[in-house]
DNA sequence: CTAGGGTTAG
């Protein structure tokens, strides 16, 4: 392979995703409808966290200010590759049969008394028939109908609303009668999961001539929201304009709505919601709302602020939802400091927190190790006498069961149940899981037998786990008597369950059999995802004795590439993996050389399946380069992903090459993008491209990446003149830093300026492993300072941090060697540049 | 027409 080799990729642009450039991406026109300027630009050297609480909320509500864009294309496309879902998937986070209110009281008495008789003959069709006679000549009208299809709708009786409209729309004559009753029963439909029974009696309504209407449209549109079937939504929605109707408003709300729960990307629904400002709507707080639930399900935290804002600037209110969905916005991506702010204003604003609230910021802190707080906050829900339900009580039994605290998870579920909640699937998957992955096999399979005991029908995401469980524990015996009976119950597999396994077996080193797996799923017709091709980049990237042999490699490749030839229609190759597994039968990939070829391989194959890769991708390409067994071979690779993606590619490899001055503004616009994401995902990117450059010997690169992070904050409190944390940092990262902190340290000891007391380094446990005590992290730092001929020393009380008084790191920055050793270089520059310069802190 | 929950990569 030589990289003066085209690619052999036609369809790939090279270059293509060359935007940085532009000093106003996001501007553009829509439909001659001039628009407006981005909102003030923030300055993305700021170090303040951003201010999430509007300065002015003054204003005429619909005025429309010419200076302030519908943040609508306040985004280039980089972040929306790149930020990495929190979730690929989004059916599970559906609700269906969520209760809704009754408006004005505009039903009669006899429709309530057929209400109470059509419940007693629930499951009776006669029966039901029966009542529907008798109240007939009472019944007035939609009113009386709507009102029994709402009902019966909120008591989960589909069948039963069914046969109610029906009933209802062959007495009725009047057609606008007729289209409110459809109407009202696809919305009701819709609202209990059944989309496919909506359709049919909208494609009804419609035939029989009286479900052309914007309203049954609407209902249709909101049906397929609720399910996740955004491109239906909006292909519905095209159909309508087609037919001559116009969309109102509840129409664009349905649409937008339809993508947060799709998972659409965020310029699907700024498209929506330019289209409907061009056509003369004003958007109202259920528009905003939907739109930013639209970035919290994508990970857009700035652009929810962004949105939040305007939307005080029109003179909207936020309401409770409005607060409930920026704080998932930002406790999803991390961004716990502005959650509590939000907070507090919310309850200056007169909003008060409910337990969507609390259980939405607990999740946020739990989440970025802030477990503190997470319990102070349910302290302080108690407090506020606001009850647990028991969406909070699993969310914080779940907290505890994976911290491996078994006795406060199984006080909260004895607390749950005191409380009239039974334990749900929910609950038991969280123990299950939390006692898997501290190897408790005793307690799972007690778990899961009193599971059956108590009739709560273990479901896909409970085999999953258990399977996950079992084979990374290496019961394999156990792991495929749990597929046997997941496949029994007839439950169906999908990508989440095929890729927890493909990545187990990668990790275990049976790369060959996870080749299999992925094989196996896409003749089922579930496509892998970014996730799946992740996990097996991943494998490349992963040192010791696990990692892949040459022909592992190979075999990926080859069956990613689909030229099985082995065709075995009716055979489970999870079955044969696993009995495999069981029978010691299976070779562990052996030690092997790095075949960079293989990666690029996997990644062409991705493109080919349009399946975008994502920050995490780029890590473990990353990754993978640093173990590339030379220089040349990883230049090669990045020149090579270069084609696929310039932007991400053309800075890694120019860092690389240490073409730093023509590269450096390239980065910083990169750099920018990366700030949009979730600080984990940031986090990451940084560490993974500094380990790359450090073990280069691109060192001095991989400090200014380092910098710069620390100046963007993606590691919160990374320094300051006592301490540095180290501890969300790869070992790269850690080591750049490191140099950096210290030569900072050491002009302030030359300016004269005396040293705090005590100086610490911590490194914590290292993020990286997963193995308790594994200190990987520590280990790099410890053997650092060490060659340094540093006074920094292990902490007696904290293995994880390092200490040395002031006075002694004062006297060792004295040393006329130490500036020295601290002061880093490129091992390559092009073009070559005075060497020795120091870094301008 | 609007809000929070459990699974996969890092």
């Amino acid at each position: 392979m030589a990289s003066s080799t085209p690619p052999t990729l036609s369809t790939a642009k090279p270059y293509q995703n060359h935007h940085i450039h532009h000093p106003h991406p996001h501007r553009r026109t829509h439909n001659g409808h001039t628009s407006l300027h981005p909102p003030p630009p923030r300055n993305p050297t700021t170090t303040k966290p951003p201010n999430p609480i509007p300065t002015t909320v003054a204003a005429a509500p619909h005025h429309r200010n010419p200076n302030f864009t519908p943040l609508s294309s306040s985004k280039s496309e980089l972040a929306a590759d790149f930020s990495g879902r929190r979730s690929t998937r989004f059916v599970s986070k559906m609700h269906f049969g969520r209760p809704k209110a009754g408006g004005s009281v505009r039903h009669s008495v006899s429709a309530e008394e057929a209400l109470q008789q059509l419940i007693r003959a629930s499951g009776d069709d006669r029966l039901v028939e029966n009542v529907l006679h008798s109240f007939q000549l009472k019944l007035c009208g939609s009113d009386d109908y709507n009102f029994l299809l709402r009902e019966l709708g909120n008591r989960n009786e589909w069948s039963m609303a069914i046969q109610c409209f029906e009933f209802a729309v062959n007495r009725e004559r009047r057609r606008t009668e007729q289209g409110k009753l459809a109407s009202s029963v696809i919305s009701v439909l819709g609202r209990l999961g059944k989309v496919e029974l909506a359709k049919k009696v909208f494609e009804t309504a419609v035939s029989e001539g009286y479900g052309n209407t914007v309203y049954a449209y609407s209902a249709l549109i909101s049906a397929y929201a609720k399910s996740g079937l955004c491109d239906d939504a909006i292909k519905l929605f095209e159909t309508m304009k087609l037919s001559g109707l116009k969309p109102n408003l509840v129409t664009y709300n349905a649409l937008i709505d339809a993508c947060g729960k799709g998972g659409a990307d965020f310029k699907r629904a700024s498209d929506i919601f330019d289209d409907m400002l061009s056509n003369g709507f004003q958007p109202d707080r259920i528009t905003y709302n939907s739109l930013l639930a639209v970035c919290s399900g994508g990970g857009l935290w700035e652009t929810a602020m962004n949105l939040f804002n305007e939307m005080c600037y029109r003179g909207i209110e936020p309401d409770i939802y409005t607060y409930n969905t920026l704080l998932d916005a930002a406790s999803s991506g991390g961004h716990m400091d502005s959650a509590f702010q939000i907070m507090a204003e919310m309850t200056a604003k007169n909003v008060m927190p409910n337990e969507v609230t609390y259980s939405t910021v607990i999740r946020g802190c739990a989440k970025s190790g802030r477990l503190d707080q997470a319990l102070s906050l349910v302290s302080e829900m108690k407090y506020a006498n606001i009850r647990l339900d028991r969406v909070s009580y699993n969310n914080l039994l779940a907290i505890y069961a994976s911290l491996g605290r078994f006795d406060e998870a199984l006080n909260v579920v004895k607390e749950m149940e005191n409380t009239g909640f039974r334990k749900d699937v929910v609950t038991y998957n969280a123990l299950l899981d939390g006692f898997g992955k501290q190897g408790r096999y005793d307690k799972v399979k007690e778990l899961f037998n009193r599971m059956k005991n108590e009739r709560v029908p273990p479901n896909l995401l409970t085999y999953s786990t258990l399977i996950s469980v079992y084979l990374k524990g290496g019961l394999y015996q156990e792991a495929t008597e749990m597929y046997k009976e997941f496949k029994h119950e007839g439950l169906k597999a999908d990508v989440v369950f095929y890729s927890e396994i493909i990545d187990t077996l990668c990790k275990k080193g049976f790369v060959e059999s996870s080749a299999l797996l992925l094989d196996e799923m896409t003749k089922k017709g579930i496509q892998p995802n970014v996730v799946t091709y992740n996990s097996i980049i991943n494998a490349f990237g992963q040192s010791g004795e696990t990692s892949l042999s040459v022909d592992d490699k190979r075999e990926i490749v080859r069956l990613g590439n689909g030229d099985k030839k082995v065709d075995n229609r009716n055979e489970d190759r999870i079955i044969k993996v696993f009995e495999q597994l069981a029978s010691g039968h299976l070779n562990i990939g052996e030690k092997g050389s790095k075949e960079i070829i293989c990666v690029l391989g996997v990644f062409r194959k991705m493109h080919e399946l349009e399946i975008k890769p994502n920050v995490v991708t780029f890590s473990a390409i990353l990754n993978a380069c640093s173990r590339c067994s030379s220089f040349e071979e990883a230049s090669l690779l990045l020149e090579e992903l270069r084609l696929f993606d310039n932007q991400v590619y053309g800075v890694a490899h120019g860092l690389l090459m240490g073409h730093r001055e023509n590269v450096w503004v390239h980065a910083l616009s990169l750099f920018d993008e990366v700030k949009r994401m979730d600080s984990a995902t940031a986090s990451a990117f940084y560490n993974a491209l500094t380990d790359m450059l450090w073990h280069f010997g691109q060192k001095r690169g991989a400090q200014m990446v380092v910098l710069e992070g620390k100046r963007r904050q993606v590691w919160e409190n990374t320094w300051s003149d006592s301490c540095l944390d180290l501890h969300l940092m790869s070992s790269g990262a850690a080591r750049a830093m490191v140099h950096a902190w210290l030569l900072n340290i050491c002009s302030i000891v030359y300016e004269g300026h005396e040293l705090p007391g005590l100086l610490s380094i911590l490194t914590g446990w290292g993020k990286h492993s997963k193995v308790v005590g594994d200190c990987a992290l520590k280990r790099a730092i410890e053997a650092l300072l060490g060659s340094m001929g540093s006074p920094f020393r292990v902490a007696t009380s904290n293995i994880g941090r390092f200490i040395s008084p002031g006075p002694m790191v004062t006297a060792w920055m004295r040393d006329s060697n130490t500036p020295k050793l601290l002061v880093l270089e490129d091992d390559r520059a092009y073009p070559q540049t005075s060497k020795l310069q120091p870094i301008i802190l």
